[in-house]
DNA sequence: TGTAATTCCTACCAAATTGGTAGTATAATA
DNA sequence: TATTATACTACCAATTTGGTAGGAATTACA
């Protein structure tokens, strides 16, 4: 029952880019790096998550760097969530296992997944500023 | 953002010892083993965690087992989760951060923390049956 | 056109957690 | 007193977590 490091870096990334909508600007990770004191190299390997489920805009070289590329009301926390930790799955409990259709407790964690879902779901990243 | 199987394992033997909670007998680890398919030594090992939270009464030796101390209804799956999986804590994000004060995602875990907590506060082990 | 800045990509690694197993001691009962 | 159970302690392999390191590709700008 634990955020990892991921989920939380990705959201604090896409809340620095959030606060820099506005501006326009790309930002780079070495700012991001430098003011919220998280590895840069580490970093990179987060964004590459968020790079690669389309939730920045990214340009490389000399004053490149990363920016949202739609309003922060347009972003749900779910998305950065399933980005950086992967979709909502509480127990894995269908593959291999031989009581899939008669136990009793998998309502239960399906109705974790959908509640943490709405959850995330319900929740943009303006909402967070 | 997941429930191991101590979590897991720990409601069906739950489960299991509430199904059988009017006969007001004992029931081995080793009919739990049978009937679930899962190791005996590990439910040893996850049973351990449930007497220690005082969830169970045990009797050692021939004829001896495990039984539940209350009725099903009084016992919230919170109980269970936290007996075995540990308090719910989303995120650690309060020793050793020093934007802990100023931190803008920490509500969010904190809400998280608190939807948790009600999710399964609010079920019996009898809602299950 | 060269160089500095920046992302992108691949590989590696240590520590912690997960998901167990094994053996023995202790207690209760028949 | 033999048998059946739990209780306790120690160990271990596989996976995940939380990074680091190095270089290649790309772009802006002087």
């Amino acid at each position: 029952m634990k955020i990892s490091t991921r989920g939380r870096y990705a959201l604090i990334i896409m809340i620095y880019l959030a606060k820099n909508y506005e501006s326009g600007n790309y930002i780079t990770l070495k700012e991001i790096s430098d003011n919220e004191n998280i590895s840069l190299k580490y970093l990179e390997k987060i964004m590459a998550l968020l790079t690669k489920a389309k939730l920045v805009e990214t340009l490389r070289g000399a004053s490149g760097g990363y920016k949202l590329n739609r309003k922060p009301e347009k972003y749900s926390i779910l998305e950065i969530i399933k980005a950086s930790e992967g979709p909502i799955k509480t127990v894995d409990c269908d593959t291999n296992c031989d009581k899939k259709d008669t136990c009793i407790s998998k309502k239960l964690w399906c109705d974790l997944d959908n509640t943490l879902n709405e959850f995330f779901d319900n929740k943009t990243l303006k909402d967070l500023l």
